[in-house]
DNA sequence: ACCACTTAGTTGTAAAATACAACTAACTTA
DNA sequence: TAAGTTAGTTGTATTTTACAACTAAGTGGT
């Protein structure tokens, strides 16, 4: 019986996944944080083949039972390893081609989480898997990793510089309550070189996405800082030119 | 034998992909090109169930045996569907849950594509499949598409509207030899504004990423213009901020 | 009590970039 | 040769930035 001749009902009823070749596709994430003014990255040692033993960013295969989406994929991942529930999460890019994966065809959707160091309960259950951050800025500390792993790590970390220079993105990295020069010190860290003081001021406050939380400081040997949160419901703010302006990024 | 006890080697024997549930996967396109003034997308009709005769985006499942990975797939894609063999290409972004394909759970890799009007032979060979352009401006125009290719395309269409604010993506819309004044209507198309001719131009030469073409003009009934080709080799470039920069963009 | 020290936050100003508009240039057509 | 049209440049008031110095508000030592 011709394909075409059937019906849509009659076609889906005939239809069986498991006829096709299909790739494997799973989700990866590259989950930042800030620790120790630094860039740091999560990565795990792998429990299972293939490369067992080797670090790789924490991901797996979609559960088509339980995951709705790519998108609560990712975060059930994200919690299952560092227990934050609420992070920055936006999807990276996919990645996809024959021999990334030893088992066959393969793709994964990286995604890009950045949550804050004082929100994390590393899990190192499942597997007796270990999960450790490792630094970004010290290119050398970070160890070969399994899969195309290497090559999202570092298209996560274009992406995530590149955001900063134009975006509020680096509020997420810092808990629910900063200071200006916290976040200015986050921004640096980043990106690798200083901000103007006033002008990055000037930037945030006309961004207008921090809420000064009144009557709150943080007190030290030296002036009191007003301390600021995000603003609930806030979405991250564009600038309309990038931080700094005169150099040019890719 | 439990799992883990296995040699990587002896764990890959035994891998059968199709002994697992794993979600349908597909790359779709969103292909944009300038006619007439108006930003136009691609949409072919489907010549095969499900949604057979509505309208969606260019695309299809990966071939495993002939695609080498993503780009390679999305690519074979567009040339089927236009001819072209060269286009600007990069990923939009990943779409997958459990009901966009009533075939199952299902994952699709969009990409975006632009290219030059003249330089399409649309093609509606196999399955006998019609392919229009459809003007984008006119969103009453665009008729209800398959799957959830409607949220797709809107996507896309933000994602050009934004980077055409600080890129110089718009040159890839045009053919082989332009004019700046062409080249600035393409922006002004795209962004639905008007742009300030000498800010442009101070923009564009800065920029770089044009060369003029020696002795080559536009003639007509006035003053000839010179014209232009993208320097060859040359990546995008992004500006340090947004064109015309009064506005904040999403 | 007061002064040194430190970080927070503001202010001043020269230089650079932008927005807006008017100008000149170079061609065709009548 | 004058009108019409689009190309391309120039001038300038206004805005924005970069840089640096300044004031503010606490702690801790003497």
């Amino acid at each position: 019986m011709p394909h075409n001749r059937l019906s849509e009902q009659a076609f889906l009823a005939n239809y069986n996944v498991h006829d096709f070749d299909v790739p494997l596709t799973s989700v990866d994430l590259v989950i930042f944080t800030v620790r120790d003014g630094a860039l740091h990255v999560l990565l795990v040692k792998r429990a299972e083949h293939p490369f067992k033993g080797k670090w790789c960013l924490p991901g797996g295969f979609i559960n088509m039972q339980t995951d709705a989406d790519l998108d609560a994929a990712a975060l059930r991942k994200l919690h299952e390893k560092t227990g934050v529930k609420a992070p920055y999460l936006e999807q990276l890019q996919g990645f996809g081609n024959a021999t990334r994966d030893p088992r066959g065809w393969s793709t994964t959707f990286a995604y890009f989480a950045l949550i804050a160091s004082d929100n994390i309960a590393l899990n190192h259950g499942s597997g007796a898997d270990a999960a450790q951050w490792f630094s970004v800025d010290a290119a050398a500390q970070i160890p070969p990793l399994a899969f195309d792993h290497a090559t999202i790590l570092q298209t996560g970390i274009k992406r995530l510089r590149n955001k900063v220079e134009y975006t509020s993105l680096p509020a997420h990295l810092l808990p629910a309550a900063f200071t200006l020069s916290d976040l200015q010190q986050v921004y640096q860290t980043v990106l690798g070189r200083d901000v103007d003081k006033s002008a990055f001021r000037k930037r945030i406050r006309e961004g207008n996405f921090l809420i000064e939380l009144p009557g709150q400081f943080r007190l030290g040997s030296n002036r009191p800082a007003q301390l600021y949160g995000l603003r609930k419901g806030q979405d991250t703010v564009y600038f309309n030119r990038i931080i700094g302006g005169d150099k040019n990024v890719e």
